[in-house]
DNA sequence: ATACATACC
DNA sequence: TACTGGTATGTAT
């Protein structure tokens, strides 16, 4: 996110957290950790030549599998709500709008808007950190109910385009829509901007979709103009592989992981 | 087969 | 003062 002071953000987090329970748990894990990749390494090191190229060439045979049955055919829309819970809070009471805000309590957030984003705070973020680095910011108690209501009346929207959708939380589903892009002669891009404007309409929620011809690409994709955005990764399989190695969100964090992953299957593939 | 670990929201 | 809890999936033994 833009704006933000990552090393302000950093050092207030480290002062607050340093010294809790919470913290020499922590730093226990990140010891356990460093020890496990100590015990990958000697393991690997121990290779032999012949074990290596035993799993080059089973790595190899994997990938050809791999490529053989690619799926580009159908089109998957992630669509994911923005800020959600926050948002929910802020149409019940409009006199959020533009004021910093967060749900949750001093112990945990379950998620911020965007203007409480600018200070650094985070869903998942204990309260206590978040208003150190927010003096100003709202806290909202969570209201599951209000949010299972609101995801109803977005799952009656996705219903229209896949009844067979899966939602993968109150907030984000996945929808094949292969059939209705078919069936209306429309792209994929046209569906998801127009399921968005329906989901506004029917909740007064903004929301953002990816498109992409498979699931994990399609959440990447949802990512990428939010909030209330859209991004389209067309079914080809050159397109596919030039956004592997060269998207990126601003704000991945673990899924960082998976670009490095990606990248680094492909690098070793000289592609 | 089962516990244990990771990652997600 | 205070660092979720439920779920799904992957890994180690």
């Amino acid at each position: 996110m833009e704006g933000v002071d990552k090393e302000k953000v950093q050092r207030v987090v480290y002062e607050m957290s340093k010294g809790s329970k919470y913290f020499e748990n922590e730093e226990r894990k990140e010891a356990f950790i460093q020890r496990k990749i100590e015990h990958m390494r000697a393991r690997a090191a121990k290779l032999s030549a012949a074990d290596l190229s035993h799993y080059q060439k089973v790595a190899e045979k994997r990938i050809l599998e791999l490529e053989a049955t690619r799926e580009l055919s159908r089109i998957w829309l992630h669509v994911d709500m923005d800020a959600f819970y926050a948002a929910v809070e802020t149409l019940s009471n409009p006199s959020l709008k533009g004021k910093p805000m967060a749900v949750g309590s001093m112990s945990m957030l379950s998620t911020a808007n965007y203007e409480a984003r600018k200070f650094g705070v985070r869903a998942a973020m204990p309260g206590f950190i978040a208003r150190k680095l927010c003096p100003d910011l709202i806290f909202v108690p969570t209201d599951f109910k209000k949010y299972t209501y609101y995801s109803g009346l977005t799952r009656e929207v996705f219903w229209n385009y896949d009844p067979n959708f899966m939602a993968a939380s109150l907030d984000e589903a996945y929808l094949d829509i292969t059939k209705v892009c078919k069936e209306r002669g429309i792209t994929g891009g046209e569906i998801a901007e127009e399921l968005r404007s329906r989901v506004h309409e029917e909740t007064g929620l903004t929301c953002s979709a990816g498109v992409a011809p498979n699931r994990l690409l399609a959440k990447v994709c949802s990512d990428i103009n939010k909030p209330n955005g859209q991004f389209i990764l067309p079914n080809d399989r050159m397109a596919v592989m030039t956004f592997i190695l060269t998207s990126y969100s601003k704000d991945w964090g673990y899924r960082q992981g998976h670009r490095k992953y990606f990248k680094g299957c492909f690098w070793n593939r000289q592609l």
